[in-house]
DNA sequence: GTCTATAAGCGGATAGAC
DNA sequence: GTCTATCCGCTTATAGAC
């Protein structure tokens, strides 16, 4: 792997497990074993790295839910793969974490690819969802862009409870109550 | 305002605009107006400091929750005024936000208060969840736990949608979402 | 209790040699 | 492209005067 790659890599990974406030150049160089010359010769500075890697994590996410939400099944079966789908839950949500720091929030530049990635998921849900409804699995007095609201919320916030107690546990509760809900079928 | 109680109140601010990592003592002298001298004489330090203003956030926000869950209505009611209760959405919750920082997540002390505060409304609402069940307002196929579990994770994750596209919709449409999961009646 | 002084190291970056 | 040197301000304290 060659160094500007080496250095996008070691910030993924700094920026999913101490967000970007708590992600030092310092740091980013260690892990990478580069040397101060070469990240400044590569990268304009700590956000403009941070934004390369940002993209990459949000373009890797995006793949990977679509992979599980263009697969085969029913609408709930989709919905449910991705609510179910192995994850690093402990670690917590990567491209998520970055809206509880505030120099992501504060430059629109590094929260694009956040917002981006999010509401595309959602969007994606709720076109499932809405097939759900033409099919009769989901009640037409559903709105499709809510329940995808509820779900990638469920998740998000499944990673905060997960987190809050050390354990997996709560992020796999929360997930099977908004599936039960979901599989109910109204009267 | 004595000094010990603006250092308090001025870390509990920045916690909650910053986190923890992105909190320096600095900041809360300027914030509480006190001296460097002030801060190490009545706290040990960031640590002990961030403690303080933790535990009294997490007991706050536990007395906000109560007061709506303790509230009239049916247990649907209740669960609903918690979902819909106002809040700052953009400024996310002060007590989740904090699972998102290394430093309390690597502290099992800064982690505690979190952990008890998220438990606690957890069960509070499973509790409610049951009593729904016993009156037939919800469906007997349902886990409390796990629908408490699904409740607080939409709120948390609610704020992460929000803050990612920085408006609140987002936060709405999740809650909206759940609760028409919820009212409908399984046939 | 509060203030000022001092300190070792980090954060984020620039300059210029090689 | 990469390295070392250098920079200034911030971080997180400690020490001791008042």
């Amino acid at each position: 792997m060659n160094t500007p790659e080496r250095l996008i890599e070691s910030t993924r990974e700094l920026l999913w497990e101490r967000g970007y406030v708590g992600t030092s150049p310092k740091a980013i160089l260690e892990r990478a074993d580069a040397g101060q010359g070469s990240m400044y010769h590569h990268f304009k500075g700590k956000p403009d790295l941070a934004l390369a890697a940002i993209r990459r994590t949000a373009e890797e996410m995006r793949a990977t839910a679509e992979g599980v939400l263009d697969g085969p099944g029913t609408p709930y079966e989709r919905v449910e793969a991705y609510l179910r789908r192995e994850r690093d839950v402990l670690r917590g949500c990567p491209i998520g974490r970055l809206t509880m720091d505030p120099d992501v929030i504060a430059s629109d530049e590094l929260r694009a690819p956040v917002e981006e990635t999010l509401d595309w998921i959602r969007g994606r849900i709720a076109g499932i969802v809405e097939e759900g409804k033409e099919q009769g699995q989901f009640s037409a007095s559903l709105d499709g862009a809510e329940i995808a609201a509820a779900v990638v919320a469920t998740v998000q916030g499944g990673y905060v409870l997960a987190r809050a107690s050390g354990s997996p546990a709560a992020f796999d509760a929360g997930v099977r109550g908004l599936l039960s809900l979901l599989a109910s079928r109204p009267a």
